[in-house]
DNA sequence: GATGAATGAGACTTCATTCAT
DNA sequence: CATGAATGAAGTCTCATTCAT
């Protein structure tokens, strides 16, 4: 039984509640991004964070629901870098550049939250056999690009492109060069961030006819 | 054990073993596209198939091969209908969109092995745990679409792009839509071709300055 | 460990005890009757109890002597309010009868014990694995069967009947009814009652041959 | 999956099937019967039968599975013993006293099945908790006994008793006395068998009024 | 060529119990 | 006196694979 099913009132230590739960987080981020979706069996995440198998079953509800609080948790530390590098820009393409470069560099410094995060997420099903995530990237990420497309095109900065088909455009691209990325770490991550921002830049900006003197 | 390796007395019949190895591929891509991948279990796929389970075991040497298979069957069939395609195009921005469209006219025709294909490519894994196939995109993929670039950049039809960046981008954009289509059968797939092939045209189109009067 | 055991300096305080105690009976009685033996797990007990599962370990030295001291409390309790009914006859037949309108009375007025009983007796085992409890009714429910109807025997007001064969079908007989009680609270138990107490009285009464005139 | 689920029209081997069938349903008998519900594990049965666990598995579709069949089969088998008997009295008396004697004397010569399905009647669950058997007796044992009961009524044979009451009792007289057999083995079943036979027969035999000379 | 049957490893989960606080 | 946390054993079930027929 979890913990919050308790009736009891009594006192709880939030503290070692939650280290325990980053501590199995961070084994399953590893033992997933090291083995595959398949492999990782609670018995090699327990053997990675070094505790007992029951206590994932006493800290999360089961497998499921393990894996689906790994990828929200990754979401939502990557939105906590990401978020505030948007803010200080006030151009659409600048927030557009600002995302591509954020996104790419978070996922730079936490190489195995992107592998983890990009096998649960096309991996984890619901009993139905639908899927439990978007494909390969966040909803939230999706609508945020399509947002900034549309002001976009709306001031004029951009083309009349269509904002949904560039927004996923845009979000699978950057997949695609982490992609090239986790399978060569030697990959120059930071020459594929440069290309990228201005290939959309290229693809979405407005040229307007060159006024002739 | 695989007949090639049983020196049986008995007679090799191929038309029965090609037979038998399309309908288990058939049934495989099926099961995979349908059910995912760890539900995709040879009973699983047996059944689909009609068969017994030992059917499978007697024609593939286990259940990566046969996994591995049905994505190269898959790979070479959609490797079919677009290289011809390709053929009749004599600029590389021609080829660069007969590719984008060719490759998204098959997949919409072939909507299980777009499925079955994502999911094991983004499964399968070797022994010691690297995957079996890069992700998203076969290599030759990449390779071709990096030839078309460079060729297009050689020849001043393309801005100074890195091809093999934008080949990843492109080929992940085409992933992206797909996925998007996967997830929502519903959306047009073909307004989506058209404008990935405006996007990636602005995108690595030689934009001079005009020649003014 | 039991607080009996404990030479712990703190002070004991036994009405506290008791009450938790008696708290813990309460719902094993609720859970086990409610969900059966395999379900009634500690977890479930103590959720119903809404107190933690280790105040349970600490009261009771394991389940399995809660579960005895379950079935003992409500053979007590049982008995407090039959025993007195029994005094008040003076014939055999008369005690018989009330022996078995009690008995139902009180199951009547307290089906989760009665369930709870049927349950626990049926199911809890020795280490050895010989069943903790006789079956269906206690011991010394039969011994006191078996005493009225050797008293009626001996009296004549019996005819020659085998007292503890007869006892141990009205004890099983009393079960059965209930049985079909507790499966079915809609049946008429009052009339089983009745019903019940014709049957025994025929079974039981010396039927001599009446004196012709 | 149990070979029945497998489309396959190929052969299959009913015999090797039904024997397994048959040793894993004995192995389960004499595991109940032994060790009680809990301690049935299928490891323990298994154990018994030495085979392995998952031949339980592919035989059945699960542990449930498993025991509702043991219930059944016991149930099936002790009425080919029963039925015949039955079938030669003419009376209503005859039948109630022929059932009896054949109940008795099948379980005489079946301890362990006896054993078997008592346990596995009073633990058996339904997902929603309920019961999965009526308690102690087929459902079928009460509605014969009804009728051989109502039967002897209108006859006049009986008294003016309620046939579904007596039924209930007879079904569980048996049973209580099976019981005392059960924990005693060294009881005189036979005696308490001509007991019973003379209990009910005076329980329902109708006394008329004798007719004085 | 194909199959039914069997296997053993390993998966997830639940449970009663213990211990420091 | 009570608790939250942790444990390890055991449970049921599924799976890929093998083998005699």
């Amino acid at each position: 039984m979890r913990p919050d099913d308790s009736p009891s009132g009594r006192k709880r230590n939030p503290i070692i509640e939650e280290a325990r739960r980053a501590q199995i987080i961070a084994a399953t981020i590893e033992t997933v991004a090291t083995t595959g979706y398949a492999q990782a069996s609670l018995a090699q995440i327990a053997q990675n964070a070094e505790i007992s198998k029951s206590v994932i079953s006493y800290h999360f509800s089961g497998k499921d629901d393990l894996l689906a609080q790994v990828v929200e948790q990754i979401y939502e530390d990557a939105w906590a870098y990401i978020g505030p590098r948007l803010e200080t820009e006030t151009s659409a393409a600048g927030r557009l550049r600002a995302y591509i470069e954020a996104n790419l560099q978070y996922m730079k410094t936490h190489r195995n939250r992107l592998l983890a995060v990009m096998t649960i997420v096309g991996n984890l099903r619901a009993a139905d056999g639908s899927m439990r995530f978007p494909p390969s990237s966040d909803d939230s990420v999706i609508t945020l690009l399509t947002e900034i497309l549309e002001d976009g095109r709306r001031d004029g900065e951009f083309r009349d492109l269509d904002p949904r088909v560039v927004a996923v455009t845009v979000g699978q691209a950057l997949v695609g060069v982490l992609g090239e990325w986790a399978m060569n770490p030697d990959a120059d991550l930071d020459a594929y961030t440069a290309e990228l921002v201005v290939l959309f830049d290229h693809a979405t900006r407005n040229q307007e006819p060159h006024p002739c003197p």
